[in-house]
DNA sequence: GTCTATAGAGGGATAGAC
DNA sequence: GTCTATCCCTCTATAGAC
């Protein structure tokens, strides 16, 4: 309520959706995510009142960052199918860039306690039941759409989060890595442009 | 080396390995893995020495599942490309049946230790030099062969790593759900071809 | 080889001074 | 609001009986 407790309330936060992300719930310690925030363990218990309480709050955060992207663009009646997948391999590999552990955390987290899925957003409805999945029925009566979005979201995440193995493996810069994935905002357009013929 | 410790020693393990898999090794109690074995927790110490010596066992076991089976079809000579694209989106996708904690476990654990990849096998050699990449880079002259290779692997391994997700959100039943993943295996190799062309 | 009991460390949470 | 000191439980690892 005060005025020096916002700044604070944030730096814990920010500081627990980069440590938890990174290293998941299980082997983040509270004591790191107060050292990254540059200040006391016992704050983090006075701001919020434990750890799994910090956790759902990023957690959160971050189902909504991963989700929240998609569901608006998968509904827009106004875009067509290619205009769909063009904007959400852009926007997509861009948000990843901003944020390269998200999904292995939320693939992790998520395996462990599928709960999240149903409290936070009913993504059953946005994204299973949405205007994309609609047009890809239309385009391809014979096939389940959900083949396509498998395969959409398998080539926008995979690379990210396979990344280390990659980078290690094929001996790749982060500038290669980086031209790799610019590449794909239209090389996975074309290949789902492809598939759907 | 006695008779009995042959069986009790490859009951841990296997009880390490479904734990392991399944929860990581944070998340993972030693007190879970004897109970799995169905025995007391001292014996995990007496067989191996720790929680991390049995760890890296199952690690070790399960780099070489996943990536086993890549290696030798990836560098079959006598295989043209499509023919290498069809046997492994089969056999992997068996294989994922079978293990379907497998991927995530090892993107996971290996995002906070890569060392593991050199340690115990050189997928660069195997994986990024093999014959199938030169195939592609022939087939494909102005597009890096990496992003074939990253399209392929995503679209195989995400529906496993996201089963929970997209069983929940889009209320499959296991039937469909293997239903979908059978399907997959004529369906990939039809879409990568296409691509390639 | 297998068990029970316990040592010893680590980590989440809180008390209480400032 | 923020800090130090500490409680207390959980978990890994081991000692020692059988």
């Amino acid at each position: 309520m005060e005025e020096k407790s916002i700044s604070t309330e944030e730096k814990i936060k920010a500081a627990a959706r980069t440590i938890f992300t990174r290293k998941g719930y299980a082997a983040t310690k509270t004591r790191d995510i107060a050292e990254e925030a540059g200040m006391n363990l016992a704050l983090l218990n006075y701001y919020f009142r434990s750890k799994e309480k910090l956790f759902s709050i990023v957690m959160a955060e971050n189902l909504k960052k991963l989700f929240g992207i998609l569901a608006p663009t998968l509904n827009d009646k106004s875009k067509s199918l290619d205009e769909k997948i063009a904007y959400i391999a852009t926007s997509y590999i861009d948000m990843l860039f901003l944020n390269p552990d998200l999904p292995l955390f939320v693939l992790s987290e998520l395996r462990q306690n599928p709960v999240w899925l149903r409290e936070t957003l009913n993504v059953d409805a946005y994204v299973i039941g949405s205007h994309f999945m609609q047009q890809l029925q239309e385009k391809k009566k014979d096939i389940n759409p959900i083949h396509f979005l498998m395969s959409f979201l398998g080539m926008l995440i995979f690379p990210f989060a396979a990344r280390p193995i990659l980078q290690g493996t094929a001996a790749l810069t982060d500038e290669q890595y980086n031209q790799l994935m610019e590449e794909r905002k239209k090389l996975i357009p074309i290949w789902l442009k492809c598939m759907l013929e």
